[in-house]
DNA sequence: TCAATTATTGAACGGCGTTCAAGTTTGTCA
DNA sequence: TGACAAACTTGAACGCCGTTCAATAATTGA
């Protein structure tokens, strides 16, 4: 069976998830899937896009989360950016790739879009929206970045959580 | 006259405003000093010791600063925020060698003390002033990583400025 | 069947951080 | 002054890295 994109990403989610993205090279890739290095440029323009892909994919579940309508848009925001820093945690130096993504093309990044609108509905301008959600999403990122760092160092990441929780509170007062 | 310790890190401080992290490879900077590139390693561990140095030379400014007496504390850390933006954003990749360095050791590194301070000061407790600086001290890292990413891609950076402001503001209420 | 397209190989290019035995230089003290 | 130790540097290698590209193989459509 030939090659295909998609069994490229899929190859490389897995090393990432298991190895992290100190192991996720193009030449071990390659040898995971047991073909040669210059194989994978048919198919990925270079190992940016890869990344930029699984950061994508990372993220890809939080726009279709559904949120309590009951909730009001500020305590709904509150949730959805906590189900982001779940979503990056959960992956070894999710922040790091994902943080790559966002300085690309910081408005297009899930969980940014579904910020903003929240923050529109509770009352904000256009323009206020942006910088709110902007501003969540680099907290968060930051957060982790700090937490995932720590962790593969082995020092103590006991207060990550209630620290993450401080800044998103006084981000949404 | 012997290498000496000093002159590695002056060397590297150079290529890293001239030329960018891209550049700052330890071949490099032995080249730069006309020695190779073992050498480096009698004076200095590895190279990510090195990085940790220079995140703390360009923020060793923050610690001696003199802030308006007058102003309210949340005026002060406000200011200093943005002397910590202006900082990292002056060298090339700044927001990147910095935030490895806060990653590992993130209450020690400037301008985190001095904004612990200025929040107890203006009726924290300790905890929420060690998370309040926590989280400026990322969004702005976050901030400027954006920024000088998008700079190096070429891309617009024209809102960053009022982007920050922004932040600033809904987290200094 | 046989071109044309699509895909892969194999080899190289020019880098990287780091280590280490072997050498050189420098400083100390008899 | 000379010998010895300590401080320092070299030269060479180890094992990686992302990426390119001519040549080659496999697949497809006419």
């Amino acid at each position: 069976m030939a090659l295909s994109r998609q069994q490229i990403v899929d190859a490389a989610w897995g090393i990432l998830h298991s190895y992290g993205l100190g192991d996720l090279s193009m030449r071990r890739l390659a040898k995971d899937l047991g073909v040669q290095p210059g194989a994978l440029y048919w198919h990925v323009a270079n190992k940016q896009e890869l990344l930029g892909v699984l950061a994508q994919r990372m993220v890809a579940p939080l726009s279709t989360i559904t949120l309590d309508d009951a909730a009001p848009p500020l305590e709904r925001a509150a949730h959805l950016t906590r189900e982001f820093r779940s979503v990056i945690l959960a992956v070894r130096d999710g922040a790091e790739v994902v943080s790559v993504a966002h300085s690309t093309t910081p408005e297009d990044l899930s969980p940014v879009p579904e910020l903003v609108a929240l923050s529109t509905e509770s009352g904000a301008t256009q323009g206020e929206a942006v910088d709110t959600a902007l501003t969540l999403v680099r907290f968060t990122l930051g957060s982790v970045t700090t937490q995932q760092t720590r962790e593969a160092m082995g020092l103590n990441t006991s207060s990550s959580e209630a620290e993450f929780t401080a800044g998103l509170q006084l981000l949404l007062r």
